[in-house]
This record gives C-alpha cells, structure tokens and sequence, in this order.
DNA sequence: CGAATTGTTCATTTTTTCTTGAACTTTTAT
DNA sequence: ATAAAAGTTCAAGAAAAAATGAACAATTCG
C-alpha cells in the first residue's frame, strides 16, 4: 500500500522502513521463492526464473525490475530476461501503475492460465516437430529388410498411437487445471 | 560375440548389406534415437537416455550393453549409467537370454509403464518435499505483519489448492495413459 | 584356480546452460 | 533538448550437468 509515496520523499533519510527491507528477502519471502525454485527445476526452467516469480507470487505489492533484481541479489540482467520470459509465458502480468517511473510486475496466479502458457510455450512445439520426426520414420521404415518389417510396423504404429493420445491429452489437461 | 558370427556372410561388396551392423546405426535407427533424444529433451533426461531407449524401442532384438555403448558410440560408463537408470525406472527389461554371457534389453512398450516410472521417479518426490515445503510456509505465513497478512493467507490456501490438484492428477495421468 | 569377459563406479574432463555486467536503446522528467 | 532513470542485449565468465575412461568388482568359462 504505502508504495507511490515512498518515491518523492526518499532522497535523504535513507532508512528502510519497516515492511519492505530493500535488500534481502523476509523468511516468508526466502521459503516461497525456494519453493518456486524447486518447482521451476522440477520443469526444466533456471533457477532465477522461480526466484521472480516466487517473490512475485507471495508479494502483497507490485515490483519494478530494480526491486527484483536487488531483493533477489541477481543481475538487472537475469531480472530482464526472467521477466521477458514470465511476460511472454503468461505468468506475471505488467500492472498500470500511476505515478511510478518503472514497470511493475505482479504474478499471475491462476493455475489454468499458467499452465496454459507452459504447455502451448514448452510443449506444444516438441508435440508439432514430433510429427515431422513420425512422418520420416515412416518413410525409412518402409524400406526394411524383411526380417524386421512387421515389427518396425508395430513399433512405428505404437509410436503414431502414443502421439496422438499426447496431443489429445494437452486439452484435456488444460481444463483440468482450469476448473 | 554374436554380432560378428552374424556378419559372415557381409565380407565382400562395399555396403554392409547384413541388418545388423556392428558399428553405426541405420538410417532408421538414427530416426528413432534422435525423436527419443528430443523427447528424453523434453522430459528433462540426458541425451544418452534418449539414445538408449529410442535402440531398444526401435531394435527388432535385444541389445547387451556393448553392443549399445558401440552402435550410439558412448562410452560403457554412459551405457551402464544410462541403462541402470532405465531399468530401475521399469522403461526397460533385462530379457532371459540362453546362450549369451551378456545381459540382454528390450524396451517395456507400454505407454502406461513407461509413465508411471517416470511419474514415480521424477515427480512423486518433487511432491512429497512440496507438502514440507508448505507446512513450512504456513508457520512463516502466520507471523506476517497484519497489512500483509490476509494477503499472504490467500496465497498459502491457493498453494495448498495447487497441491492438491497436482497431487490428484498423477493417477488419472496414470489412468488416462493406461487404456 | 586364473584368464577372459562383462559390468559398475567415480574422479576428471567436456559440454551445456545460466548468469553477469557493461554497452547500448528507450523512456521520462525538467 | 538533455540528463537521469529504466530496460534490453549479448559476449564472456561461472556454474551445473553429462560423458568419459580407467580402476575396480563380479561373473563365466576352461
């Protein structure tokens, strides 16, 4: 809340006020950003894109790039791209601020919209090249000796079934996050 | 060993005309290890996994671990690594073989088989350390400054909420990929 | 037994991925 | 306009992950 305030009357005093220490993390803050950072290697992200959204997630206020990169102690750097990704992905939204100089960010909680932009940005892709890749097995595998014929058949047809259940089970995953 | 006894018959013209060349993999092989590469990719695995397995699922017979460690041309500690992984993970079998002094593989085919080991391996745990993770939250959670508090609360629940969910999604997965 | 073959382990090296920081561009305030 | 602040980019460095290979252990055959 008292955040715009802040802005105007900093110049001198220099005292970090109570609730927002402008450097380090709080406890509570330090346990959700490792909890974020677990869940971003669990998924296959670096590790300071769940530092940004952790912080994000479990903040009561917007934050600015300077605040991110100074309260996580990483790179103005790795605080851009981050942010770029977490944008672009769906899970951190820009919020009009009034007053403020810098962009502030805050996180994007629903879990269908954050799914949602997971599958169709790391997934979906794999799913599409995946059906280039099935098209040219099929076409070598039609040239096989005869000895292995019928079972390549069977292992290319299997791998034809297993992507088409994939594709079908994107949705199917989507609605059930977004109930 | 086998593999050459095989090949007696593939001495003279310029092609290794036998189906079974003891080094380099067909043109067919090669298409199958690169998709289980790009899919080990996508899971979160080391190439070599995806190599090994995309052998296996593609070989009409069950390969030792020198024959895979010379064909993908790795090194037997990546094999022995690659294949301990793959076993304990239920994505392979060691198959019963007579006659041969080596262990033989063949890939487990069922899409639910294969799932359900990774599931069980790569994402259980990740679940179970969550729920620590959670209770931990909540106590830091409650010694929140009250401009805060409601908000952080919120945050918390839904995360419990999340939990949750993820946590009921991995046997309709399960269920879903086993029809 | 003991020689040969097969398989594992793990310290080291290689490869890949992530982060940094400084130069650069864009935006805002005066 | 121009100075300061905010944000981006990307080459280079740091860190993490994976592969190697050689020493070791286990098994099999004679």
């Amino acid at each position: 809340m008292a955040l715009q305030s802040l802005a105007t009357t900093a110049g001198s005093s220099g005292q970090p006020t109570s609730q927002l220490p402008s450097t380090g993390l709080t406890p509570l803050e330090n346990e959700a950003v490792d909890l974020f950072v677990g869940l971003a290697q669990v998924v296959g992200l670096p590790k300071s894109i769940g530092q940004i959204y952790g912080l994000l997630y479990i903040s009561a206020v917007p934050l600015s790039l300077d605040d991110i990169a100074e309260r996580l102690d990483i790179s103005k750097g790795s605080a851009s791209q981050g942010l770029k990704f977490l944008r672009t992905t769906g899970a951190i939204r820009l919020c009009m601020t009034n007053g403020s100089r810098s962009d502030r960010y805050e996180a994007e909680t629903g879990l269908r919209a954050l799914a949602t932009g997971f599958l169709k940005e790391q997934i979906e892709p794999h799913l599409e090249s995946g059906e280039d890749r099935l098209t040219r097995l099929k076409r070598l595998a039609a040239s096989v000796p005869a000895a292995e014929r019928a079972h390549v058949a069977q292992r290319v047809k299997q791998l034809e079934n297993w992507h088409r259940r994939a594709a079908s089970l994107l949705p199917l995953l989507i609605r059930f996050l977004g109930k």
